[in-house]
DNA sequence: GCGAATGGAGAACGTACGTTCTCCTTGGTG
DNA sequence: CACCAAGGAGAACGTACGTTCTCCATTCGC
């Protein structure tokens, strides 16, 4: 017998492939269940509704967006250079043949309006990255006013390269960055 | 007899109040019509699908959106004066009640994968944006690179202040703009 | 005043989709 | 072997919605 844990990894990676993709209401349940491989029967036990795998696969993302994050940047030295690498990390990103900007944003400009708990895990989603650059531009011991700066510029990065369809925001991105954090 | 242009423009107001505050899937056709006070098949006359809908909805909130900005960083003093009026103009857009981010991001995001439509309309706003934007830099006598890091800067303020609900990230951006021209 | 076109209210039609149910197979257990 | 719980395939059900159609009132040209 298939385990749950199994079948939600399955059902995850499914949903977010596609959610991601063709965004949230594009996409039906019977969708994920052909593209998963499991029954619809078997999917209903392990997420009890559409709503309840909506927030299963922005939390997961959530957590596995930052952990990326922070093991690319974590590689570079502390400092200014490691706050420069996070707009590296952002350029490798927006050149990955399916990226169509931030699952949050998305998601948020989607449903947000009518779903709370997915304008919950948008602005949760927000917040920990800040919390992340904080920690960063401490580390750097630059001063705090630079933390929500360097949030507008990857924010606008990241939205401005879906867009466009060009991977060159963050290279800009990282210029104001590095200019900034020299007059700091 | 009612005109034409009286129906669409009454249309196009509910449109827009109804799909920016919603989400475009969201908004059904049948609440366009109750809310506009228009019979459907004379909503169907004016507009043949929800498609063409949704498409003069987003034309005419570029069209508007970009005068309003034009006419108000206007009768700021060409300069470094009118780049950062752009700034206070967000923050005003910012706090009004029913603010829900850039109407063309939402949009991209919720359809932009599926409506090639969508999707040209929400680039050719932002690249409108960026080419007033690029006027503002030239009449400063600023560094050309400056366009693309305040662009960065916008993008990112509007995209935070919808999701953390708060106006603040326009004065970040205003000030991160404000370092970003001393150094250019 | 009268016939015809216009338009309004809302029913109707087709489709899509979230969710549940039915029926059947199968694999493990006494 | 007999039984039963678990699961798969897909039908079924209810609802929502884009779009069109029906029926009736109003109005405009003559």
């Amino acid at each position: 017998m298939e385990t749950a844990e199994t079948v939600e990894v399955r059902v995850l990676d499914a949903a977010e492939r596609l959610f991601y993709g063709r965004g949230l209401q594009a996409v039906g349940m019977d969708t994920i269940r052909a593209a998963s491989g499991v029954s619809l029967k078997r999917l209903y036990q392990v997420f009890s509704s559409k709503d309840s795998l909506v927030e299963a696969y922005l939390h997961r993302r959530d957590r596995r967006w930052r952990a990326a994050l922070e093991r690319f940047a974590g590689q570079h030295p502390a400092g200014r250079e490691r706050i420069l690498a996070v707009f590296d990390w952002l350029h490798q990103w927006f050149q990955e043949p399916d990226f169509r900007g931030c699952a949050f944003v998305n998601s948020y400009g989607e449903l947000g309006a009518a779903h709370p708990g997915v304008a919950a895990a948008a602005r949760s989603h927000k917040d920990a990255f800040r919390g992340y650059l904080a920690t960063l531009v401490a580390g750097a011991g630059a001063a705090d006013v630079l933390t929500d700066q360097l949030v507008l510029l990857a924010e606008g990065a990241i939205t401005t390269a879906a867009i466009s369809g060009s991977p060159e925001p963050a290279l800009h991105a990282r210029e104001a960055a590095r200019a900034l954090l020299a007059v700091s």
